[in-house]
DNA sequence: CTATTATTTCGATTATACTAGAAGTATTTA
DNA sequence: TAAATACTTCTAGTATAATCGAAATAATAG
């Protein structure tokens, strides 16, 4: 993943709002819900909800399908571990959290 | 983590300019370099830098310590994690990719 | 065809972020 | 003390984003 890719995605979850939807959807899993459930839900106007699902969709973060008069919403669990990932890239030899390093002292002593 | 508070740290993640520096940061490991390597190497205006920088300590992504003239920056790791980590946060059981889903079907076969 | 439900587009306001040159501060070296 | 190095603050232009009400569209149900 390219540099640039990673920071788009990052900034459209770097909007409370949006990462809100976006834990939403997670929670909801792969099946996903209609934007109504996710507007009534997280209490967001219809308007500013469609704005920031754009957003998301944009960077591939969401996946949408009508269905009849809903338009359901699920998220692209591949292309969040991607960015995980990206975050995590190539760090792994400096990965080891302060509290680990101190349990694997204590396992060693 | 708090949702606002990853959303925070999200969005300084989320400006190429920024993310360029967290990857130097990151390659340059826990002993970190000088704000001038950065802006050399990155080619980045001092000013800019030292903008981007104090956003980066802002969300405590960015340890710095001054040794002579130099301000050594470097990243800190456990928050880089903590973040990821809320990226990937209850959705364990969603969260296995499609391509390890494949492989883990060809292997039940 | 009409009404209803679901979602989007439009339009306007307000706020915040990115960028970088010029000038300033601070520390060290000569 | 003077000069050099390292970094920051100031300032300002430009751009982009967040928000949401009102009106518009789309799809179905009656």
């Amino acid at each position: 993943m390219k540099l640039e890719d990673a920071a788009e995605i990052l900034a459209q979850l770097g909007n409370p709002t949006r990462l809100e939807v976006v834990r939403y959807l997670v929670k909801a899993g792969p099946s996903g819900v209609p934007v109504g459930s996710i507007q009534k839900q997280l209490k967001i106007p219809a308007s500013t909800l469609t704005h920031h699902l754009k957003h998301l969709k944009g960077v591939g973060l969401l996946m949408q399908k009508r269905e009849k008069t809903n338009l359901w919403c699920s998220i692209n669990f591949d292309r969040l571990h991607e960015v995980s990932d990206f975050l995590l890239e190539e760090c792994c030899s400096f990965s080891l959290r302060e509290s680990d390093k101190a349990k694997t002292e204590r396992d060693a002593a």
